[in-house]
DNA sequence: AGAGATTGATTGACGCTACAAGCAATACGG
DNA sequence: CCGTATTGCTTGTAGCGTCAATCAATCTCT
């Protein structure tokens, strides 16, 4: 029941619900955020790489490869988040094409502030719906798509970071 | 392990890749669409629920709920497919408030042109990644999540329609 | 039947993202 | 070395989504 392009009746029923999760769950997220924080869900991502980069700091170009940003639109979230106070650009040392992009005291203060209530929307629409099994179920569901999503693991660094 | 806000280690790494997925997935399916049939993946899923409705109809608001937009934004979405010959709106007969979308014969043999190569890729990032346990793992889980985003089944007619 | 509230849909303005072009610094090849 | 290509990033433009405002039609209550 896999041959050619077609997908089974089982297949589409499991695809046909992770569209929906596809379409609904960034809407949650991103609304929690922005009303509880004034942020995008994209900007508290950004936000919380850099959180977890030594020196709170990380050149554009490894910040946008974490986040799936294209260059173009990582610098014009970063200019605005400097212009809120969040962020810091630099020009590097090593290199002086490149920027370093780093979290101020303020931008840390307002991850530390958006995260409990992040983590509890993520609690609350996704990982308390599922049983224990159900969430490591998700792990190797997720980790087999992104080997094809993600071959290089150009995004690795920002979901292997809290594995055993 | 799952008192209070906070996520465990186990269900951290768990999320993080789906946030992964997250942000992948949804370019992937863009990119093919648009170069291969100059769709959005929304445009396309809107047409494929038109093309499942009886008469290839359905009333604004119903549409809207199936694709889980804003009427404001499907509202934008008909207009520019309707320029391209996509879709006719029609005034509703019962209500004339309300406005009917159609997909037009232009509309369904341009969905018809383009599901083989959306179910191709949908095969090669998600289906073919995963073990056939793996994919009805994917129901479950897609559905205990769906029972939370959507407890009142607004976007069941697009999920469950081909369940055995 | 009439006034007010609600529903269905459209429109316009603004913000964010993608794409293309551009500039500056570095690396490479003869 | 010098000229070219490449890399890193920024800027400008166009297109899509969101929100508020708007309008017409329907429903509700008396």
């Amino acid at each position: 029941m896999s041959d050619g392009p077609w997908l089974s009746k089982d297949e589409l029923a499991s695809w046909m619900r992770l569209v929906a999760v596809l379409e609904l769950l960034p809407g949650v997220l991103d609304s929690q955020l922005r009303r509880d924080d004034g942020l995008m869900h994209f900007e508290y991502f950004v936000l919380a790489m850099l959180s977890e980069a030594p020196d709170r700091t990380l050149q554009m170009r490894d910040l946008a490869a974490r986040t799936n940003a294209t260059l173009p639109r990582l610098s014009h979230v970063v200019r605005r988040l400097e212009e809120r106070g969040l962020v810091a650009r630099t020009p590097c040392p090593q290199d002086r094409r490149a920027t370093n992009a780093s979290l101020t005291d303020t931008g840390w203060a307002a991850v530390r502030a958006a995260a409990p209530g992040h983590a509890a929307t993520v609690r609350e629409y996704v990982i308390d719906a599922l049983s224990p099994e159900q969430v490591d179920q998700l792990k190797g569901i997720s980790a087999a798509i992104l080997s094809r999503l993600d071959p290089q693991g150009t995004m690795a660094p920002a979901y292997t970071r809290y594995d055993g």
